[in-house]
DNA sequence: CGCGATTTGTGCACGTCTTCACAAGCGCCT
DNA sequence: AGGCGCTTGTGAAGACGTGCACAAATCGCG
């Protein structure tokens, strides 16, 4: 499930503070969502909490940390460091979190050599050479979009089966890799729609009430999932 | 529907490329999307196409930007210049996607001052004088974790109705305000579950061909959406 | 003017996800 | 040892999203 890395952040949070134990519910209100929606998701896991008592916090990020596959440090080669990939490339969240930033690549020369938070730049086509010597279980991709595809496919010849795209555009790709986008203006976009909803909202007052409301587009929609982004 | 700006990037994308009219099938493929929920989305839209012709690109995209409301530049506050912020604010997707950094703000006074891509960065105490002159419509929040909610509740105070939250915490706002979030760490770590599974697999042939597959830890997944990622 | 090729819009069925509600189980206190 | 309160795990119902398949509509061509 998606939500287990939510869960498992929470959990740590609440290892600092000192809980030994939680309940769903205290969990559930950690991570944004419904009680009875993470007791079902943590029944799947096997991983069995006590009745009247709740989880052990400890033996529970120990039960996702394997399940997710963090037990092993997995290698991340980031390719393109123009503005987002600098900032991913010292990004200390990847490290306390259970990766390792192996390698960083670019198609510029202009940039080949330059170092960043320990880690020199290197040429993309230097990738099959680096990734015989470290094992690359992941690949960034954060070039502009018309490099990515490029960039998959040499990453995906070189074994690489998890590829995060943050360049706008589809990447097409073979069975049995991995894809997952993130799109920083899409998600503006959205919220850009939820304001225009508002804003048509109060501007037709006549409608309220109702749990569909139509827009001056034509477009419906329900009252969907107020202040719980995901 | 969370789709759409997807469409959008994808119809911009064959305007650019000189096409005038476009089939739901061409228009799901550049999207990676099935036909059937392309039609199905757009439908809503009341953007009719013209059957056996297929859709006119530039009207669909005029519709599109109506009804998420981006037929008006809307002026987003960036929160945190750290490692991330300075990648978003320099960022030019935000620009050609029809937003406007309108200022940046650090809690931290050596940040204060510093200019960034023509702008410069301002004292966050200094935010609701700024969102006196300018219609703020969404903030970014770029800061640590512990900073989030702190940050959050300044920005509801000035009328901001529309946060993106890429802090690693659950925000708790008041009723109406949208929140969408971004963590970084966690895309990666679905990925790092996805080659957990994959391993799995490999390592015990003998499940190969179900459809539904016995993890280590006990936890069963379909074989879900492989290579489309969102 | 009519016919065929093509494409949209949508009814329907299916599977998944979500939520409620409650029985079963565990620990604590007396 | 027994009862009481609290919490988990899960069955069932409902909402939701998805995809197929087909009727309706439009254009081009003879």
């Amino acid at each position: 499930m998606a939500r287990l890395p939510e869960y498992l952040r929470a959990l740590h949070n609440l290892a600092e503070t000192g809980h030994e134990t939680v309940s769903s519910e205290g969990l559930a209100n950690a991570a944004g969502v419904n009680s009875a929606k993470l007791r079902k998701d943590l029944s799947q896991l096997g991983s069995y909490g006590t009745r009247g008592v709740g989880y052990d916090v400890g033996l529970l990020i120990d039960q996702i940390e394997y399940v997710l596959g963090l037990t092993q440090r997995r290698a991340v080669a980031l390719v393109g460091v123009g503005n987002l990939g600098h900032a991913l490339a010292g990004y200390d969240g990847f490290a306390s979190r259970g990766f390792r930033i192996a390698a960083l690549f670019d198609a510029d020369q202009e940039r080949v050599g330059e170092e960043i938070n320990g880690l020199v730049v290197q040429h993309i086509d230097d990738l099959p050479r680096v990734a015989a010597e470290e094992a690359i279980a992941i690949g960034v991709i954060a070039t502009p979009a018309t490099a990515a595809q490029r960039v998959a496919d040499q990453l995906v010849a070189v074994g690489v089966t998890s590829i995060l795209n943050f360049a706008p555009c589809v990447l097409s790709v073979p069975e049995g890799v991995d894809v997952r986008k993130v799109d920083l203006a899409i998600e503006l976009q959205i919220l850009s729609f939820h304001e225009h909803r508002k804003a048509s909202l109060t501007a037709l007052p006549a409608a309220g009430g109702s749990a569909l409301t139509a827009l001056p587009g034509g477009l419906a929609v329900t009252e969907s999932q107020e202040a719980i982004g995901t």
